[in-house]
DNA sequence: TCAATAGTGTCTATTAGACAGTATACC
DNA sequence: GGTATACTGTCTAATAGACACTATTGA
């Protein structure tokens, strides 16, 4: 693909080029993958009547080192020079949760000269989806200073600006990341400015408390990228067991999109994403439910 | 929000730990901004009667140095040390374009080790949208080295496989680039891989034809992007003069979407993202046609 | 028996697709 | 007058929202 005869301003074919290109001329940043691991957990039963209330949760880490020290932390670290960001972001998540096979995908690159007090640090976040049942290991086990909190997000405050040619919406968000050891609270700000026929969104932190670095922005953005994409991907199929009630699946739907949903609709709208099984669930204090599979065809069938 | 008095391992403070950081210590890759400046614009009329034909066109530059020399890049550069990537991104489009307040959005990071034969490159891609009315010096005027070119977009095969648990369907797309310079071609191979319950997306080069780098993958993924985005937001009318007629927004939602639209379809979904204005086209050889312009509300109008 | 969930039928409102039909300037 | 585009009305199909109603278990 490349081109080996034409020759540059020096007189110099593109092997002869390549050979005396110094790579430590240029200043550089670094580069690391910040990890957003979310999952969907079922809660203590009420009575043995009930079904279990499902939480959304996130794991951090406890940073034992400067900068941040003593703060929560998404998971992650420095992409070797030889790795690809995925496989970093492979590895990270690996190390994190002992479980291949995770949807995974990358959500946006961070970097604001500052957001780091070490140095210039550029970060990939990405976002994966597990399913609770499936981790071999619960995070807490091998390491002491990691742990799963629940992930709640609200809109406190709307402010919108009139503009010349449009308008400006400041949104903000209030993020709280709760369990047992610690409760860490943030408050984003996220802006819509709609001028000269186009909309720009930005995002700053207005607060973070126990939260290192910049992830509350990080935060944010992902669970927007979740609610979004939810609504026409299979993402959900990744946070549940293989099988699954249609109760069950809904209440995933549920708590990402923080809002209630009718049944008979739920029902028709992911029909074809699902396959019935003959299993029901037993043992449950009421009527038994079917248990359904995840369609891997659903696009392609009517 | 740091935390400035406790010690870590080694007893140092934050300030103390930042003090005695050795930046150079680690191995660092070099990051870019490559930018996919798209716009529409009008070609020749056939004949007095006949709107012009509307394309969607790519800015290329043609690289002067190795590697790669004498092929087709993307404009972009180095992200400076203290400088944002949005604001390398943004200072790329501005000396390209000459033009501020412009559609600019992040896409994807590109870090695959060998992307760059030079050292370790990783590449933040963005997209940004030109209105082509409003470009005030025509690329090629004042860099002789950079042109639109027409971009061709088609899907020339689909392989489907089925495995275990789901199944995995490999597509090649054609892209096309085309003016009086030059005709650049590539195959991206786009598979989507679909097994236990979740969907993932890869992408590779198949082969390139006169393009740089892996920029036609970017190139791929930024049209997929486009084409989504232009049915939920107002992205199209980033393309389009302050004034415009709704045939005029139409043929850019066809040629970005590749498919021929109903206008009454059309305009019932646009209908509340303009604002109609008392001006009407003039000496068109035929009917004339109400100008329309962007409403910055419709997200909040019903 | 009854609390709590499982699951379905149907009416209505809204939206998308199709297409026919009317309107109008400019050469 | 005829060509090419501008624009609207309406029928139909598909989809989403609302809600009532029936079914079924385990303590």
């Amino acid at each position: 693909m490349s081109n080996s005869t034409i020759k540059d301003k020096q007189g110099l074919t593109e092997e002869q080029f390549l050979e005396q290109y110094d790579v430590s001329k240029y200043d550089r940043p670094s580069v690391t993958v910040d990890m957003l691991i979310l999952t969907i957990m079922d809660e203590e039963k009420e009575n043995y009547r009930k079904l279990p209330e499902k939480k959304l949760k996130l794991l951090l880490i406890k940073r034992g080192e400067h900068p941040y020290i003593g703060q929560w932390a998404l998971p992650g670290g420095f992409v070797g020079v030889n790795e690809s960001i995925d496989a970093a972001a492979i590895r990270e998540l690996k190390s994190e949760t002992n479980i291949d096979n995770i949807y995974m995908e990358q959500l946006y690159t961070w970097g604001d000269p500052g957001r780091d007090p070490r140095t210039r640090v550029i970060s990939c976040s990405y976002m994966a989806l597990v399913d609770s049942t499936a981790l071999k290991i619960k995070a807490g086990d091998d390491a002491a200073d990691a742990a799963w909190f629940e992930f709640k997000y609200k809109i406190v405050q709307e402010h919108r600006t009139e503009l010349e040619k449009g308008h400006q919406l400041e949104r903000l968000i209030k993020i709280e990341l709760v369990n047992e050891l610690a409760t860490l609270t943030a408050t984003v700000k996220v802006t819509e400015t709609v001028k000269n026929r186009s909309t720009r969104y930005s995002r700053e932190i207005v607060d973070s408390q126990g939260i290192a670095f910049d992830h509350a922005v990080m935060m944010e953005y992902a669970i927007e990228r979740l609610r979004n994409k939810l609504e026409y991907t299979d993402l959900a199929f990744s946070l549940v067991p293989e099988l699954f009630t249609l109760t069950e699946l809904q209440k995933v739907y549920e708590v990402i999109l923080g809002k209630e949903l009718l049944a008979a609709a739920f029902r028709r709208k992911i029909a074809n994403m699902v396959i019935e099984t003959e299993q029901y669930t037993r043992d449950a204090g009421h009527r038994p439910s079917q248990l359904f599979r995840f369609n891997p065809n659903w696009r392609y069938e009517k």
